[in-house]
DNA sequence: CGGGCAGATTAACCTATGTTAATAAATGAA
DNA sequence: TTCATTTATTAACATAGGTTAATCTGCCCG
């Protein structure tokens, strides 16, 4: 089993991996490798995959009412990412995920998903933790985002996440954020001029 | 046990809930009953509780940098609140959570939580598809807000909530919409003159 | 039934961010 | 290396929404 998934798994279940259910899991999953610019999912189309990135990185999006691209999620190496609505209901997926560089990913379908759960209940744990603290933290950066400035949520972005901001594009950073690259731009300016 | 609750875990899991389950499901759980503006949590204290929400409402919120009332969830019959990250980890609450009319309320602590999940496998089905589904349509929103302006997103909730749009106050909604109440006067009445 | 308070509206003015457009800098492919 | 393309910056102008402050409405409670 990969190193990065291995310590996720631990990590967030708080338990040990046993020798065991390592090898078992890796019956459930398999490796693909794809170009910059490669679409791991593509809207409208039925999503049967998760997908941890190994190495490289991609993001999922949308297309908003005037067509633009709204980046919905990052993923780099030891990220899990899909369209979750459409993965668990079968329905045509709203996001598309791209690949940001050359990236590796395991994909993991739905049957799968659910045997591997059931199977050993180390990773029904991982899961539901996994999920519960995506949306804790979801609901929190929703209400800085609706009570808080586009500066203010780019230093806390920047703070948080360093490793994304060396390797992500600002447009990409400037669309997760809400506003335009001209903006962040702007933004940027003003505060390297306050040091 | 409630009828509210009963059909949101049969519906949630996708099983029926037998008349065991439910005699010991309520066991783990007891009632409350609180006045208008009584809180079910304070900010800064470890919240020991979810709540199940059997009448009356009551929303979650948070004090933005400049001490401002910052609205994170709405709850009417029928749904769940809490503060989960407070909730799992122990830590203090970063939310609070206020009656917005006389209000009953189901209360189970972790402990209970996390007996009632391991004894009755469809409870940790029921609450793994509820954060599931509130994760997803939480990044939903989140990609929706910061796409499209307040009118959009004022007009979208009033249609997906017509509910929430009768009992709850405006300056409320408002401030869970990411805007200021004169903002949203403003806004309903451009949209009334549009008709 | 009447005074007080919470909630909603209005209006005038202000500012952060959007828009458009042009340029510059970086990247990548031939 | 050079050219083409993608990404980032800048500037001028437009606008949605914030801010302040005053008024209005309704309703709760004494």
């Amino acid at each position: 089993m990969n190193d990065l998934l291995r310590k996720s798994i631990e990590q967030y279940s708080g338990q040990s991996l046993s020798e065991e259910c390592a090898l078992q899991f890796d019956a459930f999953v398999f490796e693909k490798t794809l170009d910059k610019k490669a679409l791991l999912l593509e809207a409208g189309q039925s999503c049967n995959y998760i997908f941890f990135v190994l190495s490289g990185s991609c993001y999922s999006y949308l297309a908003d009412r005037k067509g633009d691209t709204q980046v919905v999620q990052f993923a780099l190496e030891g990220y899990w990412i899909s369209d979750l609505a459409s993965f668990f209901s079968g329905n045509k997926s709203t996001y598309s995920i791209e690949c940001l560089e050359p990236t590796k990913v395991l994909m993991m379908n739905k049957a799968a998903f659910e045997q591997a759960c059931s199977a050993m209940p180390i990773l029904e744990r991982y899961f539901r933790v996994l999920i519960q603290n995506a949306y804790v933290s979801m609901q929190y950066r929703m209400a800085k985002t609706t009570s808080e400035e586009a500066e203010d949520r780019y230093t806390e972005f920047a703070k948080r996440h360093p490793d994304f901001m060396q390797r992500i594009p600002q447009y990409l950073i400037a669309s997760y954020l809400g506003i335009q690259p001209q903006s962040l731009s702007r933004i940027r300016k003003q505060l390297a001029s306050k040091h």
